[in-house]
DNA sequence: TCTGGGGTCCTAGGACCC
DNA sequence: TCTGGGGTCCTAGGACCC
């Protein structure tokens, strides 16, 4: 075996967030809920118990999570995005071959650590990243990322493994492929699970024995890497510096339906603006954005409606004074009176580094006044909030802001405002 | 009454070119 | 009956991830 990687993943980590910071809520049934409470994406293992299921709408779940006192929140990604920078810290400390995949799940690259005590070495971080962040964490190790995302998850299911697992052992490999639905293999979603069931493969064990030629015509070539990684030849490399985003999408939900264009536009400039944001946060500009508008997909009475719109500018920016603009622009064009509007939102495309953009001849020369500005909002908002600075068209009534009554306090950001204020 | 918000990659097929 | 043979670029759609 050459290569040797190692997958962190936090526990239920949204619930475990809000339990570290109130130990109250210890042995407690916890679920937290997507934007405008919609609904259940994190729930703590006692809310998994009574049979709570991901992604439940809320309302049809509400009556027995109050019955049973299970304890609600709105998401709080800002505190989430704290508390997930705490544990890669952590983790940083192991092994700078770091890859940050999502916000509760990293990959090491432990690849000369085959002479080390494995067993030790991951109980060690699982020991060390809730003792020092209060979050819970699994540890999977194989020798490819796939195989290291199977260990993982029985490290969790499994009360033998306690939290880690090792799998090196080609019987330990081939034991653990057999008892693992191929549809809980990562890159084999329900689609593929479903129609691989017709030929009689159930088990990621069942996928590996087919020949390359068969996974490869039902699954293209994505499907075939995932098979070689689960019969352990690497196919899938670390990636420890993030790669610029190629597209860029902002949009909510609104707190309530939404008819009149007004109030749609005031969603859409600060879907724009934090937009921008992001693009001029990766250092990119966009040479296209599309505006896209929905009815309620569930409210089947009502009329649906959505159409989308895109726009090429003239040459790539991420200056807020070109994108508002045209983004309501091409929300107006696809607006029609008469629909109960549930959704706006905006895409950017067409992403170049911000420093390889070439100006038009014919363009008047806004673009370094632009960037001045832009520089100048970002440090304000950086500093006094997103909404310190914000456009007239933005408006102050907010109509179609989030619904979220059952927000935490933020405590990291509080904590940081209280060294600040010393 | 009430159903999230981001992203990625691959493939097939059409338009168009020589 | 036969109906060239490549290329490239773009887009829509389908699959996946957290």
């Amino acid at each position: 075996m050459t290569s040797l990687f190692a997958l962190v993943d936090c526990n239920n980590f949204y619930a475990s967030c809000e339990r570290a910071f109130n130990p109250t809520l210890n042995g407690k049934p916890i679920v937290v809920l997507s934007n405008n409470d919609g609904c259940v994406i994190a729930r703590s293992g006692e809310a998994k118990a009574l049979g709570i299921k991901m992604g439940a709408p809320y309302f049809e779940v509400r009556d027995l999570a109050e019955k049973e006192g299970v304890h609600v929140f709105s998401s709080n990604y800002e505190f989430y995005g704290d508390m997930s920078r705490r544990v890669a810290l952590i983790l940083q400390e192991y092994t700078p071959n770091l890859e940050i995949y999502s916000i509760d799940e990293s990959f090491l690259d432990l690849g000369n650590f085959l002479h080390v005590d494995l067993e030790g070495y991951a109980r060690g971080i699982w020991e060390r990243v809730p003792r020092t962040t209060g979050i819970p964490v699994a540890v999977g190790v194989s020798s490819t990322k796939t195989l290291a995302k199977v260990a993982n998850r029985l490290a969790k299911k499994s009360a033998k493994a306690n939290g880690v697992l090792v799998l090196t052992d080609p019987a330990h490999i081939e034991a653990a492929l057999k008892r693992t639905e191929v549809g809980d293999v990562w890159g084999v979603g329900r689609r593929y699970a479903k129609k691989l069931a017709q030929y009689g493969i159930y088990t990621a064990h069942d996928l590996t024995l087919k020949p390359d030629s068969f996974i490869k015509k039902h699954m293209t070539i994505v499907g075939l890497r995932t098979a070689r990684e689960l019969r352990g030849e690497p196919c899938i490399d670390l990636e420890m510096a993030p790669q610029p985003k190629q597209n860029i999408c902002t949009s909510r939900s609104f707190g309530e339906t939404l008819t009149e264009l007004k109030d749609i536009e005031e969603a859409l400039a600060a879907h724009t603006v934090r937009c921008a944001t992001k693009l001029r946060k990766q250092q990119s500009c966009c040479s296209a954005l599309t505006v896209f508008l929905e009815t309620s997909r569930f409210a089947l009475s009502y009329q649906m409606y959505f159409n989308n719109r895109t726009v090429q500018l003239e040459s790539p920016t991420a200056s807020e004074l070109v994108l508002v603009p045209q983004a309501l622009e091409a929300l107006r064009a696809i607006f029609r009176q008469g629909f109960r509007y549930k959704k706006t939102g905006i895409i950017v495309s067409g992403i170049v580094p911000a420093n390889q953009v070439q100006q038009s001849l014919f363009e008047p020369d806004h673009r370094q006044r632009d960037q001045e500005l832009m520089q100048a909002l970002d440090s304000l908002r950086s500093r006094y909030g997103h909404r310190s600075v914000f456009y007239g068209v933005q408006g102050t009534g907010g109509k179609w802001q989030m619904q979220n009554s059952h927000l935490s306090p933020c405590y990291t950001t509080r904590l940081e405002d209280l060294i600040r204020a010393k």
